[in-house]
DNA sequence: GTGGTCATGTCAACTGGTTGACACGTGAAC
DNA sequence: GTTCACGTGTCAACCAGTTGACATGACCAC
């Protein structure tokens, strides 16, 4: 494990990552990125294509390739509004509704979960995050300098 | 920005990332997933294919596929040693060797220098990274349950 | 109406990963 | 010697992103 912190978080990232994918492969038959998509729609339904995308942090064209997919899976369905261009409209099926219900929660609990180990005393997790915030934020005002 | 850790996690990570291959890119001519091979392979140096891709947490196959543009950039040389089978030997060459001692302790510092912001008061790097560590430690015992 | 301009989605080509199969050298067993 | 197992590297096929070009639909100006 490296001293630097830079690597520490991609460790911490991957280990996460890999653990909630396992999980939710298992318990809920969905993998890991496409649970993301179906959490953040549901924070943002009814929603189209591109606001999908720059909420995900990926490009539209990568989440019009991956919509197929979830509508066959039955979590989504689309539809298209007249007068609205080519908008592709989203929407979370009940079933992807149940299932984010469900496994969110779950995969916070089991996050919280790992603060109670003993090595984790003094770790606390709202705290931690603020910092984490804190970092991003001022990264993000130095804009793409220097 | 969300309120769930393991989101600020991804987006801290994205930025540092971002910032980091501007910065490579801009003065050093050189990609970051570039970087930190170079950087890896200057710890671990001289070293094989298997050992490089273990270390960057990526498969042996990736690593067979990027060591030729690597070599080409003239970055790293490989060798093989009689009576030692198919295994390849890489190496950095001067050029990289001087990339890694200047730009690494560069990265380094402009990160350390994140923490002098104002806002960023009361967080102290070594503390964060230790309990970043902390948590990843935990998530590796308990295996791939559960 | 006709012709820009804009937002939106999709396509083709590319990149950098993965997996699983396989080729290659080495060394040990027989 | 031949065979077998093993460590290592590479290959083909696939996957999920990206970019840049382009099609489509709506709207506005004229």
């Amino acid at each position: 494990m490296s001293d630097k912190i830079t690597f520490t978080l991609h460790e911490l990232i991957a280990e996460i990552d890999a653990h909630a994918d396992h999980i939710l492969r298992a318990r809920y038959g969905v993998t890991g990125s496409q649970f993301i998509a179906l959490a953040v729609l549901a924070d943002e339904e009814p929603t189209d294509i591109t606001t999908l995308a720059h909420c995900l942090g990926v490009t539209k064209a990568a989440v019009s390739k991956r919509v197929p997919s979830l509508v066959e899976a039955g979590w989504v369905t689309t539809r298209s509004e007249p007068g609205q261009g080519r908008r592709v409209i989203l929407e979370l099926t009940a079933t992807a509704r149940e299932l984010v219900a469900k496994a969110g929660p779950e995969l916070d609990a089991r996050f919280a979960d790992l603060v109670s180990h003993p090595d984790a005393a003094g770790i606390d997790l709202s705290v931690l995050n603020e910092q984490l915030a804190v970092l991003t934020r001022i990264l993000r005002q130095n804009g793409p300098l220097s």
